[in-house]
DNA sequence: CATTGACCTTCCAGTTAATGGAAGCCTTAA
DNA sequence: TTAAGGCTTCCATTAACTGGAAGGTCAATG
């Protein structure tokens, strides 16, 4: 099979088929022309691969996932681990952008948005520490 | 004022100074011996651009933010405008995640976690399209 | 048989926003 | 004088692709 109908049959672009075989999460034959050519189990490993980085994991998890799912005498714990801790990683990302559009927000509210200059945005990002004029700024 | 006591002032490693220079974002003065010599405005770009990004805004909102920021023409629609989309931005990557958070969370408290290789997490990554037998493949 | 178009190949560059490190000045104090 | 610390530039690396150029292959058509 041809890299092609492997794209369309995993969902993954080509250009991205060609990168998982360079880091080698694939190996792909290849055929006399040397054109790669794709067995089912490639094609399955590849929309593997496909799930787990949809679900975020990065491409390191996704190798680690990739070989306890080839290991039949593995324990599920040691997969359990890594997707608690990516869902950690996840818990900590939304709770960051929860905080930034908490914020942004509050900001945006305040803002008139019309032909006016003043801006509580701006006033924000400039805000200077309330005590500055109580900072020696000569040092 | 050397970049040191610059860093130490704005928040931003050394290292990002020189590269907010090297991207045009500030634009400090050059000592005789070549250090870069900043003023107290400098400072306070510094401070402004690290409190935009704190917020997750790309560099190039911080760039448009700042030359609004210096700008006592604007008019604040222009400021609201740039965060509004950015609020866009977080809400679209928090939903993201939370779908991600949602389907990990489930596999997670499927999972046994113990040293058997039975996992539901590894399972539903393999999934193959539950009708895959009823589609047609030799297309 | 030649050519066209759709594939395929490799290789190089660019993306975001820094960060790490090497090699080498400058300054100051012991 | 020499050592420490701070400063300089330049290059490489990060994550995970993506875009594009230059060129080989293949199937069908004129």
């Amino acid at each position: 099979m041809n890299i092609g109908d492997v794209a369309e049959k995993s969902g993954l672009p080509p250009k991205t088929i060609r990168y998982y075989e360079e880091i080698g999460l694939v190996r792909p034959l290849r055929s006399a022309n040397g054109y790669r050519n794709f067995l089912e189990r490639d094609v399955h490993k590849l929309a593997f691969l496909g799930r787990a980085r949809a679900l975020g994991f990065t491409i390191e998890d996704c190798r680690n996932l990739m070989a306890l799912y080839e290991d039949d005498q593995r324990a599920s714990s040691e997969v359990k681990e890594i997707a608690e801790q990516h869902l950690e990683r996840i818990d900590n990302k939304i709770a960051e952008l929860a905080q930034m559009r908490a914020t942004l927000s509050h900001l945006v509210h305040a803002c008139a948005g019309d032909h006016r200059p003043d801006c509580p945005i701006l006033a924000d990002l400039a805000a200077t520490c309330p005590d500055e004029d109580l900072i020696d700024t000569t040092a």
